[in-house]
DNA sequence: CCCCAAGAGTTGATACGTCAACTCTAGCCT
DNA sequence: AGGCTAGAGTTGACGTATCAACTCTTGGGG
């Protein structure tokens, strides 16, 4: 295991530094345009049917207490709501309002063109292709889950 | 400003997951070599001299408000120390304390340790230049400044 | 039938980042 | 000199992430 040279450090620097850019970008966007934050996009567009919190929670690769704080400060502005899951009448489910599922169609769009602005049109194919491959090696080799 | 088609969302995703991935692991790992977070890293490795807040918050890239709350809490570990600035006896100044410099080399060597291993050894040359030249990219485009 | 162990979900403590409001001081203007 | 303003720094409120501790229900053993 080699010690970072230099030149790896200031990859590593610049790389982080353009990752928070994006991603203060992003957020900033969506704060903007549709009043809500990167991750509650996020549940927006992963709840397209009733599911159960734990279900959620493994879709969107989060620990149970994150998804369950975000769902109480949701639910206290009306994009979600806690159901019961009819089977049996036995656990706790959730699913979108009506505002919820009209927010998720606005803010993919609005969200999806702020992608397109910030990111993908500085990004030619080559690169493109080197980005993907690199960040599919990091998932299978931290998380191969 | 094209749509969003369902690949370019597919190379979102993945990138987003990868990102979360690597931050998520550098941090534990940081956490639990050295005690410390990534955000404590950064100001003990970029604080090698007396500053001011200001002159360090411009240096990281922060707002000064997020500075002067996280060496409230770096203070109170006695990590940092707030100083008279000397000339005139005017404004506050900061400095690490022995403990900080101490823990600022050994830190660096076991986060650089780690960002070898996790995101480094992963890399080819061509996806290294591609990233990089990417990064430089968003950098510019973003925050020319 | 009663108890208890396991799983799902929630809650509380703590740490962190952001925004806006605030304090303090130095320099300037008249 | 008296007072105003600009810049530096701090603080408080709020939303958020993580970890550990807690509650509640269910299903099994005795």
């Amino acid at each position: 295991m080699a010690e970072m040279s230099p030149e790896d450090w200031a990859f590593w620097d610049t790389w982080m530094r353009a990752q928070r850019l994006v991603l203060r970008e992003l957020d900033r966007g969506l704060q903007r345009d549709c009043g809500i934050s990167k991750a509650e996009f996020s549940v927006l567009v992963t709840l397209r049917r009733p599911m159960r919190v734990g279900e959620l929670a493994d879709a969107l690769g989060w620990e149970k207490s994150r998804v369950s704080h975000l769902l109480t400060r949701m639910e206290k502005r009306g994009l979600v709501a806690r159901t019961e899951d009819g089977a049996g009448g036995r656990r706790t489910g959730i699913e979108l309002t009506t505002e919820g599922r009209r927010l998720a169609g606005s803010a993919t769009r609005a969200h999806g063109a702020n992608i397109r602005r910030t990111v993908l049109d500085a990004l030619t194919g080559e690169q493109a292709a080197a980005i993907r491959s690199w960040s599919e090696e990091l998932v299978d080799r931290i998380d191969p889950a």
